[in-house]
DNA sequence: ACAAAATGTTGTATATTTACAATAATTAAT
DNA sequence: ATTAATTATTGTAAATATACAACATTTTGT
């Protein structure tokens, strides 16, 4: 199978709950480097692992990862209106 | 990070759909056994799988995969009465 | 009952993800 | 301005996922 480069908002939503790498890391039961990887999408996570930052922001997996580039929430959020 | 084992509906989407491992397969893009390791839940495809197996099944990934044991559908249904 | 199709099992090889360490670069705090 | 904290970079090793083949078993169709 050939890999699709997925993209994800770990990023932002981490910024938004003003965690460092570090922290988020440590909640989700992963090495910090690997957050940091994921975040500059230079890899995909394992479904497991999506799972685990999925429960962490209490947000679901579609919602937070992406096969297309993801708009920025703001601009989600005001074509809601 | 130690592995956790999930859970998913794969085999009775498929089996609502009528086809076999080989046309899921194909659709997808991965070996016919690929198929078979994860309806037997041998282990956890990667994020950017799920996502195939979620675009051809048309239901988000949390629908069709989980951390818990997967309850029937019927009785899913019959919840929401 | 028989043949064909589908699924399971075992084994090996390759690709991808995760961990970890050491150091550089950037950003934040004092 | 300096220190501390955070993030980036590079490299290596280990764990897990995927491909593929060959054969056994089960199920389905006729």
């Amino acid at each position: 199978m050939k890999i699709r480069k997925l993209y994800n908002r770990i990023a932002i939503l981490r910024q938004e709950r003003g965690i460092s790498r570090k922290e988020l890391a440590e909640k989700i039961g992963v090495n910090f480097q690997t957050i940091g990887y994921l975040e500059r999408e230079e890899y995909n996570p394992s479904l497991d692992l999506a799972f685990r930052i999925s429960e962490v922001f209490g947000l679901p997996i579609d919602f937070i990862f992406s096969t297309k580039p993801l708009k920025p929430l703001s601009q989600v959020l005001i074509e809601k209106f």
